[in-house]
DNA sequence: GGAGGACTTGACCGAATCTTGACTTTTTTG
DNA sequence: CAAAAAAGTCAAGATTCGGTCAAGTCCTCC
């Protein structure tokens, strides 16, 4: 679920550089060269918008209200600079931030995912799963049996979380492992037999169930 | 928005009535009649929780320390009578309440209306916290325990700060440096683990315990 | 401008965890 | 039924990570 991100200036070179470079960090880029085009796209229900409010011939601060008014994500301003008398209009409030002019990609890249980070936490501060008296919560990365805590390392929570979250479906182990290590990692995705061995036997250990089935020449799936 | 209610008490009967009661007063319910399933409603996050503390079969202490770990909502127990010897076990914790039977639905509706309004405003602006013995005071950036002031610098309390006002959730070191220097510092995040060990040698010294806890390979998490 | 506390850095060590590869068991298939 | 393939087991070595320390720098308040 890649994140989907607006950006909006005048310049076309500006706007291009920045798809480019965040469709490279593996976004979802959409571009828009001024007010009504903005408008227009915000149909992509971003999760982001880069939005310059110093173009020519649009009011930025409406723009901006219009936009909030439709959509409820955080927007990032890039500006030639940012008075106090901007702050005072309104342009900051909750979640924002500014970026101000020249700036270089890293910094640009290092505030959305930042930001985009803070948005989820928001959205969804609890994450809970729970079956037949086992409690899963992603947030503290714990897993309670009965009131009784069965702890687990990194790498067998990683993979408890993403079994979890897919819960019935089978996951081969190239794919499982593409899950939980990353896309780029090189490895043996032999490992997962040995994590998925070590969480087995906790569970086993904790609750007489192993939760992780085999479908065998397949993979494996989480079953409640 | 309607508040969600989750009701727990053994007696079907019971639950049915007040679910069907609170229903009518607007709110969104949901029941368990055991501990078990108790657990299980938590995924559906509640804003509220009716509880029974003496069901059969049941541990309520621990069953009530298990909802509080996951959820921070307010509990209002039923019960038959609450003594001293409960309220020192720990039972009763800021923001919970208690109704002993036999009630009216009057005073069960007047309770959670009279708790939601207070949770609402609190979390907007939750100043104070408290964890046995430990008081820190937010706006006052200071740290008690047991009326023996705990001092911290700068940087040491804004670490305390974040990780309080998210207790229970783990933060790498990275976010955590965000969170606390700023989106656009640079620096190496390393410095944390000084502070961290400053932070808990400190408290180590007063309390006998160390509050920020290490998930190894994760990062830190407040443990009330 | 100096003293003292706060903050930062980098190196080091031990411990927790991860990975590997050989080996065993189970399942499928010819 | 035997061979092959897939999955599970195990122990040992490699690696990564977090805690600690000492030294250096920065800042602030006299």
């Amino acid at each position: 679920m890649a994140y989907k991100i607006l950006i909006v200036d005048d310049e076309v070179m500006l706007t291009d550089l920045l798809a480019a470079h965040l469709q490279n960090e593996g976004y979802i880029t959409y571009t828009a060269n001024g007010a009504e085009a903005a408008l227009q796209q915000l149909t992509c229900v971003p999760d982001l918008i880069l939005l310059d409010i110093n173009m020519p011939d649009t009011d930025g601060l409406s723009l901006c209200k219009m936009i909030r008014d439709n959509v409820a994500c955080p927007i990032v301003f890039l500006t030639a600079r940012i008075t106090e008398q901007d702050k005072v209009n309104g342009f900051l409030t909750g979640g924002d931030d500014y970026i101000t002019k020249p700036f270089g990609l890293p910094e640009v890249t290092a505030r959305i995912a930042a930001h985009l980070r803070r948005d989820e936490r928001s959205r969804s501060s609890q994450k809970l799963f729970a079956a037949g008296g086992l409690l899963v919560n992603l947030s503290s990365r714990t897993v309670f049996w009965q009131q009784r805590e069965i702890s687990f390392s990194k790498r067998e929570f990683d993979i408890i979380e993403f079994l979890i979250t897919n819960a019935g479906q089978v996951f081969d182990r190239e794919r499982l492992y593409e899950a939980v290590w990353g896309l780029d990692a090189e490895g043996d995705a032999g490992v997962i037999k040995e994590h998925v061995r070590k969480i087995r036997q906790k569970l086993q250990e904790a609750t007489g169930r192993t939760y992780i089935e085999t479908v065998w020449g397949v993979g494996y799936r989480w079953n409640r």
